[in-house]
DNA sequence: TCGGTGATTGTTCGT
DNA sequence: ACGAACAATCACCGA
């Protein structure tokens, strides 16, 4: 069994998606970020849905009734969606693969893009 | 070799 | 502008 996240991943902690401009203190320089979720590709194409028969439903709602919906489909019906997270990962993979490949030249303060605000 | 940790991703909606 | 439930993830590093 997955140990659950019982108190582990204490997710929502820093919260915070990173949108204001300024500052961050995290641990990579440029943190390639990583792949998105099967979820993601799933709430893009549910999320209409989910409003097309919750008109009424809030983000709360909505929320909710989405991620029951998700528990919901079939393996495949997800099939489709974690391909695209399949997809978005090998993404991530190279987008690593260039964020490891050019700090391992060491490019030692070159001026390059040097991460931090911009 | 193995484990678990944290970091991340996208949606909606409101004020 | 951001925050918060909802869910998956899974690459990363260290010991």
């Amino acid at each position: 069994m997955p140990k659950e996240t019982t108190k582990t991943t204490k997710r929502k902690a820093a919260v915070k998606t990173e949108k204001a401009p300024k500052a961050k203190a995290k641990k990579d320089p440029k943190a390639p970020k990583r792949a998105l979720s099967a979820y993601m590709f799933f709430s893009q194409d549910w999320r209409e849905r989910i409003k097309a028969e919750n008109p009424d439903a809030g983000f709360g709602e909505i929320g909710k009734l989405l991620g029951a919906k998700w528990k919901e489909l079939d393996e495949s019906e997800k099939k489709p969606y974690i391909e695209q997270a399949a997809r978005d990962k090998a993404r991530a993979e190279q987008e690593k693969t260039d964020y490891d490949g050019r700090k391992a030249h060491d490019s030692a303060g070159s001026g390059d893009g040097d991460d931090d605000d911009e």
